[in-house]
DNA sequence: CAACCGACCTGTTCGC
DNA sequence: TGCGAACAGGTCGGTT
């Protein structure tokens, strides 16, 4: 579910309530949950650690502590964290691990589906090493998406989705921008006019950062929340994602859906020519 | 190498 | 109403 934007609401919204405190326990709901998958070596290393920082890398909640470790989350397809004051739970049946804080209050992983992972580790890099630049940031530039993009092939919409290639796009953002660029999620990379790639750059970046701008996505099975509870409203400015059998807005076409290996892909056949 | 498929999981919606 | 199929924001490993 979570891509760039959903991870940055929460991360945002965590950080300031989060930095500085300790975490004085951990329960774990489910094993699987958690890496490495001991609950007694992963609560006893996390005892009295403190919060020093709190960031995002990709899709990856990046959380820093005293004494040298990571804490990093990964929300997947269904993962949410909810930070909570008492003791109950909003989601007792999802719950996979909670983290216990030094004033009462507790941060909760919630995650139905059992995809998301929490990874306890001294070494970051070991999971973040191998992500794409981040979009966002003012060293990613034209220029550098540009060679990027020339030294790739194979469809336009793959190799976005590959977090190597570029890190925190998903299902819901290529679509959006690939539409907001005019490119057909099925073109050959290596097939993109030079227009087409500064059209592609400027569309991703816009796309995330009204999307942070909005609080995320949540779509219509209200699975993402923001941390407060509160949708996200980026979903009322979806131009495409969902939106099979309706009109395009820019030209009124009917938005097509169409499978990716397992995935869908929503576009319009008009304003996004093969 | 690029593309596709099944796994990993549960919950909700769709179609007959 | 009931029930199986299809589908869901992600990623990995294995096969063609």
């Amino acid at each position: 579910m979570p891509e760039l934007p959903e991870v940055e609401t929460v991360v945002r919204l965590l950080r300031p309530s989060l930095i500085g405190h300790a975490i004085t326990g951990t329960e774990v709901y489910w094993v699987r949950s958690i890496v490495p998958p001991e609950p007694l070596l992963f609560a006893g290393r996390l005892r009295d650690r403190v919060i020093l920082d709190m960031g995002r890398r990709g899709k990856w909640v990046v959380v820093t502590l005293g004494g040298g470790d990571t804490l990093l989350v990964h929300l997947r397809m269904s993962g949410r964290l909810m930070l909570e004051s008492g003791v109950r739970t909003a989601d007792e049946r999802h719950l996979r691990v909670r983290f216990l804080l030094d004033d009462g209050r507790a941060l909760s992983f919630v995650d139905p589906r059992k995809f998301g992972r929490v990874v306890l580790t001294s070494r970051p890099d070991e999971v973040l090493g191998n992500l794409g630049p981040e979009p966002l940031e003012a060293d990613f530039t034209v220029t550098h998406f540009g060679k990027l993009l020339t030294r790739r092939r194979g469809r336009i919409k793959t190799l976005l989705l590959d977090q190597t290639f570029i890190a925190g796009l998903g299902n819901i953002y290529t679509d959006e921008a690939l539409w907001r660029a005019g490119i057909h999620p099925l073109r050959e990379t290596n097939s993109l006019s030079h227009t087409e790639n500064e059209r592609l750059y400027r569309a991703i970046r816009e796309v995330l950062s009204e999307a942070i701008a909005g609080g995320g996505t949540t779509l219509a099975d209200q699975s993402y929340r923001q941390p407060d509870g509160r949708r996200g409203e980026f979903a009322d400015a979806l131009a495409v994602y969902g939106r099979a059998g309706q009109p395009c807005l820019h030209c009124g076409t009917i938005i097509e859906r169409l499978r990716l290996g397992q995935r869908s892909s929503y576009y319009c056949p008009v304003c996004q020519k093969f």
